[in-house]
DNA sequence: CTGTTAGCGCCTTCAA
DNA sequence: TTGAAGGCGCTAACAG
């Protein structure tokens, strides 16, 4: 392996300049030109692993997510990984697989592997690993999701205003019965659900426990389907049903391919995560019908996070302030919901 | 920064002492057990910068990919990163977006970074960079696509075979008049095209220029859809269309959707990528039709590989002898394709 | 602006 | 089996 000595000795310049050169500060003209054609002739680069143990940076940043395999986070981790690349930072990734326990051990060994942040999407409600990184200075972005009480770096949708929008809306063009089929509990459910529940009552309409399923404890689609069903199935059965996430979007669609459900005929559907706007799901816009819905701007929270991280590195952990930032969703309306008048 | 100089004090056992017990080395009885128990006490963990340093190991493999938002390496990376990191290793994710130069560069920095072996699902034809890489003795495992000329460990699908079969059973069916939508040029096209070939030939049917289009220089479904018209508009068109994979395969069911094809009646058609397979797209399973197609076991690659790369970190690069392993891939039949008979 | 020097935290000889 | 000592490659303080 060649090291800085090699260019010590090739050049003729001491390794504190060389040192120096590498990192950017000034060194003489004809010093940078023989340190450079050392450098050269050599194909010497510098060791991350001892500079790294001396600065105690590694220029990597954790990346812990849920779920890989769902066109929620790729596109958000392309984003994320292509600004935070060209700024010279590697991230290592970690699924949980949806295992709260396996998250905190994730968020646990990136801290112990010197990482230089974390991106968190959580699906815990209590933050114990995450207060952990922030008294170790080490940074964190919350992606997604947020932990109540907890005061930390994040970047999320406007889940809350979004659904209520997207709510108020529906009431708009005529829905009185306006159903919501809720996934596991979240932090995004819950924000969402409120929306819900603000919209109805802004609008002087009753919530209905009868309108509220939950399809929790599995991503399944048969599951929301059935809900789906029992829904339509009631004496006195909603206009429009509001799927929560894309999971229940699907077992909607798939309720509506089994039992020949027309939409907007016989129900109207709207949906958070529109789902023909995943740039991983070109097919998905080959579905019919297309939900109304909510689209969020993945390839932005992806670009916010890594610039929020980086900017959060270079300030330092002193005098911490959490940056909250939200970003706006836009909804898309489709043939979808019906016009009640 | 609890170090091991503390747990030394804590324990009254030496350095070395310790840091063999934290190799696994063996250790006096009542030794083992001062250290274990000021370990707990310190919360200490090695820092893995500076046994890094000396061991030159990093536990950390990169993985570099075409794309990460799409439905095919995402289940591969879970898979793989399940495996590894029960192991104790991490994985760095790299994607190119499709741009070669990009994934050269990728590479050689991942080798800089000092990364104990590199997952590598190349869009190059030219394999300097494996090969600079095995020189450094830094194991790489070929994903999904080889390069010619290369010897190099590698977990691939039997593509040829594969599709050779598909045809071949297509032909039985009655089928004479095969085309084949081919993609952007690749190892994996280039082998199905060389399977869709030999089973015509193998058949005694002729291959007709005018069956193949190629879909090239991007991955828009319009371009696809477009050629697959074109194929449908021949003066005498083909019975059944081979999509070469699944964006070829979206283009198809666009060009159903707004054209209104009936499929199998005008035309049948099969893919290689069976979409309803792929975990990610539980979406997908929802697009009527379905289309009769090629399955690869995603999981099974990535754990192999995972494996792959791990046995052959453990052995070591001396006396180097590649590893090729093809796995076997699954036909599903719809009702995509018709009868002639 | 430069070179000398002393570590960063760990592992690994070596002698005991 | 153990402890003392040196060094992995780099950076940062210090004196010039």
């Amino acid at each position: 392996m060649v090291t800085i000595f090699d260019v010590e000795k090739l050049s003729g310049v001491s390794k504190a300049t060389i040192s120096r050169f590498l990192n950017g500060k000034t060194v003489r003209n004809n010093n940078a030109e023989k340190i450079q054609k050392a450098i050269k002739e050599l194909n010497y680069n510098i060791n991350p692993l001892a500079s790294g143990l001396k600065s105690n940076k590694t220029n990597t940043i954790g990346v812990v997510i849920p779920v890989i395999t769902d066109q929620f986070f790729p596109p958000i981790l392309r984003a994320f990984e292509k600004f935070v690349s060209k700024n010279n930072y590697y991230i290592i990734l970690n699924n949980y697989n949806i295992d709260e326990a396996l998250e905190k051990e994730q968020v646990r060994n990136l801290v112990n592997k010197k990482v230089d942040g974390i991106i968190l999407a959580t699906s815990s409600y209590d933050g114990e690993h995450v207060k952990e990184c922030l008294k170790n200075k080490i940074p964190v972005v919350l992606l997604d999701r947020l932990i109540p009480g907890i005061k930390c770096d994040s970047v999320v949708t406007d889940n809350y205003q979004s659904t209520f929008d997207a709510i108020s809306l529906c009431i708009r063009k005529g829905h009185k019965k306006i159903a919501m089929m809720r996934g596991v509990r979240s932090y995004t459910d819950d924000e969402r659900f409120k929306g819900y529940r603000d919209a109805l009552d802004f609008n002087q309409l009753e919530l209905r426990k009868e309108y509220i399923t939950v399809t929790s404890g599995s991503y399944e689609q048969d599951d929301a389907k059935r809900d789906f069903m029992r829904l339509l199935n009631l004496k006195e059965p909603p206009t429009l049903i509001f799927c929560s996430n894309i999971y229940l979007s699907a077992g909607a669609l798939k309720a509506r391919l089994e039992y020949n459900i027309n939409i907007p005929e016989e129900v109207s559907v709207i949906a958070f995560d529109q789902l023909s706007k995943f740039p991983n799901y070109s097919f998905v816009s080959l579905i019919r019908p297309e939900f109304s819905g909510i689209c969020q701007p993945l390839d932005e929270i992806g670009l916010i996070a890594g610039k929020l991280m980086l900017e959060r590195i270079k300030k330092g952990m002193d005098n911490y302030e959490a940056e909250n930032i939200e970003l706006k969703t836009i909804f898309i309306m489709t043939e979808s919901v019906a016009e009640l008048r």
